[in-house]
DNA sequence: AAATGCGCCAACCGCAATGGA
DNA sequence: GTCCATTGCGGTTGGCGCATT
């Protein structure tokens, strides 16, 4: 711990104090107040900067401090001001009598944080985790990895179909180029437990009050071999990744910057933006267009609302009236595994 | 018993805000 | 308006004590 520039002038004490420093410095201000700090030790008869005694009166000394382990009440009341301000402490502090900013900011650092980390929340944004994200980088590597391994046609320049597992997995990010320049994912019920913890949070983030509970069972419904497909009028860039989720009627997008080399970067997310209807020409369109077994196919399922279409054949083209469709009313923009903007000009070359 | 690692927390640092001359 | 001293705040540090090796 270092010094004040004027305890190096004067040669003052610093470092813990001792009773008998306590005991000046208590007696005094019982007697006098504390009046202006810069007089005091000298007035006290301390070697100490008026500063120090200032904070060893505050957070040690004054009469009114409660002592002792955080009650579950003020722990619960620390956590939900923090969420609602911050690291503002001293306001926080203010919320909680006989307990000291720096008490408080202590206890958050020291226990609070990790408490929260344990239950998959964010200490600093104050909602479900989601994972470092280069933890995600290293999935999104791996699981890269595996797709490639499945369909062996990443590399083909005519096939503009996002990447599908054939295998059944858990979930996957789609292939791309570049690692991070893209990402969608596939859930199913056998999601290992950490991914999904992540998942299930980005899900319940996405959550507000003015929206439709989000659904986790939903996913279940998606064929490990299909695609949540995403973006919405963003082309995704190195340093963009898209995720995108669909619940019931609604869907809502959660973009992350990631692969960041400069740490001071912050991670953008839309997780509070409203979740948004879909357009009732979709809708209405998925009713009267059901899936079909083959070839590419643009589909627009009632069930979920969601748009994706599957590669289990090369030899037909995405539906250009669905994929106008959400383009046109739900601002989807489509793009194939190698970023490839799928603009409706791309579906009439297709056709 | 000694060495090492680790977590907690008291206290310091640096900066911003405030207020008086 | 400017300067300077003081106060307040949040981030950071380093010492202490306990646990582990």
């Amino acid at each position: 711990m270092g010094r004040h520039s004027c305890c190096y002038k004067q040669k003052l004490r610093k470092g813990l104090w001792s009773p008998e420093e306590d005991e000046k410095l208590l007696n005094y201000i019982t007697r006098h107040g504390h009046g202006c700090w810069s007089s005091v030790p000298k007035l006290a008869g301390l070697q100490r900067c008026g500063k120090s005694c200032r904070l060893r009166w505050i957070n040690y000394l004054r009469p009114d401090l409660k002592r002792g382990a955080f009650s579950q009440d003020e722990e619960s009341l620390i956590i939900e001001l923090h969420a609602a301000l911050g690291n503002r402490w001293s306001q926080i502090a203010t919320r909680l009598p006989g307990r000291t900013d720096n008490e408080i900011k202590n206890f958050w650092n020291s226990c609070l944080k990790k408490k929260l980390r344990r239950k998959g929340i964010d200490p600093t944004t104050h909602k479900p985790l989601l994972s470092d994200l280069h933890s995600l980088n290293v999935m999104d590597h791996k699981l890269t990895s595996e797709v490639v391994k499945s369909t062996g046609s990443i590399n083909n320049p005519h096939d503009q179909s996002m990447v599908v597992s054939s295998q059944p997995g858990p979930w996957w990010f789609p292939a791309t180029a570049t690692t991070s320049q893209n990402a969608a994912f596939c859930f199913s019920s056998n999601t290992p437990p950490t991914v999904s913890d992540q998942i299930v949070s980005l899900i319940s983030s996405m959550s507000t009050s003015s929206s439709p509970t989000p659904m986790t069972s939903n996913f279940n419904l998606v064929p490990n071999n299909w695609e949540l497909n995403y973006c919405n009028n963003t082309v995704p860039s190195q340093n963009n990744s898209i995720y995108s989720a669909f619940f019931g009627n609604h869907y809502t997008e959660a973009s992350q910057i990631m692969n960041n080399n400069n740490n001071n970067n912050p991670v953008v997310d839309h997780h509070q933006q409203d979740m948004k209807p879909w357009p009732s020409e979709i809708l209405h369109y998925a009713e009267l267009n059901q899936s079909s077994d083959t070839g590419f196919e643009a589909e627009v399922k009632p069930d979920i609302a969601k748009y994706y279409w599957r590669s289990t054949s090369s030899s037909s083209s995405p539906n250009e009236e669905a994929a106008t469709l959400l383009h046109d009313h739900a601002g989807v923009e489509l793009y194939g595994k190698n970023l490839q903007k799928l603009s409706n000009m791309a579906f009439d070359q297709r056709l």
